[in-house]
DNA sequence: TAACATGTTTGTCG
DNA sequence: ACGACAAACATGTT
């Protein structure tokens, strides 16, 4: 399921289903899952629980729990739902399962530090900070690309993906095919500020049902994305194709480059 | 039914 | 070196 805002929640949530806990068990319930083990983590206590990019990352003992959830994973406190690939039980409270149908979630328990170092060449992050338009262009403003392809590469910035794309560009009103080296000043303040702005909206919502509101039959936090009208111009919105993925945006509020 | 889906990696080609 | 593109992962939703 994630993106930022969405790992964030479920960092959150894990650190109240089992911070401070200790493992008693972890089950991989299906090994076709990729994963790595370096660490038996029988008996360590999960000290704390972050995120780094869209991975989630559990700091026990000796080891570290590095999971990530790709498109359609999610943790639940509890056993036995439909599709869950690996449990996590700790001691004195329910066992957090992870669901993914599509089976593109990871799981790695690694040495410590194993993490970090596996991050690389993960980009800054851009949350919750707000940064300075000159940070993004400095991060960003080096390529041709198009600039919702930059906003998503992981090595650039790490976090942002195809929903948080189309909003923050609609949010700075900035065409999502201009090429990223060819933005003014304002335009890098610009979209500075809608990153800052999207996120922490998305954040303070106060309601983790909303985070992860796809296939949830849930309502649709955004203002572009899968929808049909400019809620600011109340213009018809576009959908075009970039990377091939869906892009969402606004023609009149986000003029189109020139040539 | 066919197209599409929140992500990433790998390989090819220009 | 850079960037575009396709395929792969496996399955649910529209």
């Amino acid at each position: 399921m994630p993106e930022l805002t969405e790992v964030e929640a479920f960092a959150r949530a894990m650190t109240r289903w089992c911070g401070g806990r200790k493992v008693t068990a972890l089950r991989l319930l299906d090994p076709t899952v990729q994963h790595t083990v370096e660490r038996d983590v029988l008996g360590m206590t999960v000290r704390s629980v972050g995120r780094r990019g869209k991975h989630l990352i559990l700091s026990l003992d000796d080891a570290e729990l590095m999971i990530h959830l790709r498109m359609t994973g999610q943790l639940l406190p509890g056993e036995g739902a439909a599709f869950v690939r690996f449990v996590l039980h700790v001691q004195d409270a329910a066992p957090v399962q992870l669901i993914d149908p599509r089976r593109l979630a990871e799981l790695h328990v690694l040495a410590p530090g194993g993490a970090a170092r596996r991050l690389q060449g993960l980009g800054d992050e851009p949350y919750p900070e707000l940064h300075p338009g000159l940070w993004w262009q400095t991060r960003l403003g080096h390529t041709r690309r198009p600039l919702k392809a930059a906003l998503m590469d992981q090595a650039l910035v790490a976090g942002l993906g195809n929903i948080a794309a189309s909003e923050i560009l609609w949010r700075a009103k900035l065409h999502p095919t201009r090429a990223a080296n060819t933005l003014t000043e304002p335009e890098w303040s610009a979209l500075a500020a809608a990153v800052h702005g999207f996120l922490h909206a998305l954040m303070s919502t106060q309601d983790p049902e909303r985070l992860v509101y796809i296939h949830r039959g849930g309502e649709n936090p955004f203002s572009v994305y899968q929808r049909t009208r400019c809620p600011r111009c109340e213009g018809a919105l576009a959908r075009l194709t970039q990377q091939a993925r869906s892009t969402y945006l606004c023609p009149r509020c986000q003029p189109a480059p020139l040539g």
